[in-house]
DNA sequence: CGGGATCCTGGTAGATACTG
DNA sequence: CAGTATCTACCAGGATCCCG
């Protein structure tokens, strides 16, 4: 990011802008969250993350790892072996994310319902109109 | 997002993208931060949030209330006057965000850190190599 | 003042092929 | 098995202009 000016000096928002850079993206706090449950092989993440690609998979793994938040380890056995883990930081990390799945498990239906609405107002505007 | 298959089929992680896809973008958790300590005009929000262009505040606002987790309250005089609350659904989730605050606020020196340090050993792989 | 409409750009992620 | 390399496409977001 690069937000500047009176919220961007905020240390509150910043820091807010900070770790939703590093989860907000399309995989890494599934990474996180799957992690949570216990250290996982490469294949068993590309196998168990449907959809996501080789690419991806490496690219949000290595993320992870340069903040410290997963941690690789190599068995040099033929074939190799490489598994990750949740660091201790990480592991906090992915319990804030746990309570943000409560949130969105509570508030499932009222956000459903909520766009249902916002829609059906939306459309009656344009067919009145 | 469209993910489907074991990590899709996941309740749990299936609802970490609702919430994610919902505040993860550029502007809406700052919006959702921002609105949490008090209503807002649209200008006090335009001017507050530096950056940010008139087209994706206005955008980002529909979205949160689509959502149902902001309100928006037309005055009609002249010239008009629209304010933005959280709603209670808002709220909640805005609390929630203030606790990943406070994670990013306990791990900001760690995560630097690691970084650095991943990036150090980076660079000497490169010139050992 | 508070937007809507339009056009355009850049970075993120997907597809594919190859390798130690 | 666990990646790397390259190429491409798509769309979130920025810039600009206009309007009630």
């Amino acid at each position: 990011m690069d937000v500047r000016g009176p919220i961007g000096r905020d240390s509150e928002t910043c820091q807010l802008r900070d770790v939703l850079d590093r989860v907000g993206d399309k995989w890494s706090a599934l990474v996180m969250a799957l992690l949570g449950q216990g250290p996982r092989r490469y294949s068993e993440l590309h196998r168990a993350i449907e959809g996501i690609s080789q690419r991806m998979l490496t690219l949000t793994l290595r993320g992870l790892e340069r903040d410290g938040l997963v941690i690789r380890t190599v068995t040099p056995t033929t074939p190799p072996r490489v598994d990750y883990a949740l660091t201790p930081a990480g592991r906090t990390l992915s319990i804030e994310l746990a309570s943000l799945i409560r949130w969105a498990e509570l508030h499932r239906e009222y956000v459903t319902e909520s766009r249902r609405r916002y829609d059906e107002r939306e459309a009656l505007l344009k067919t009145g109109a």
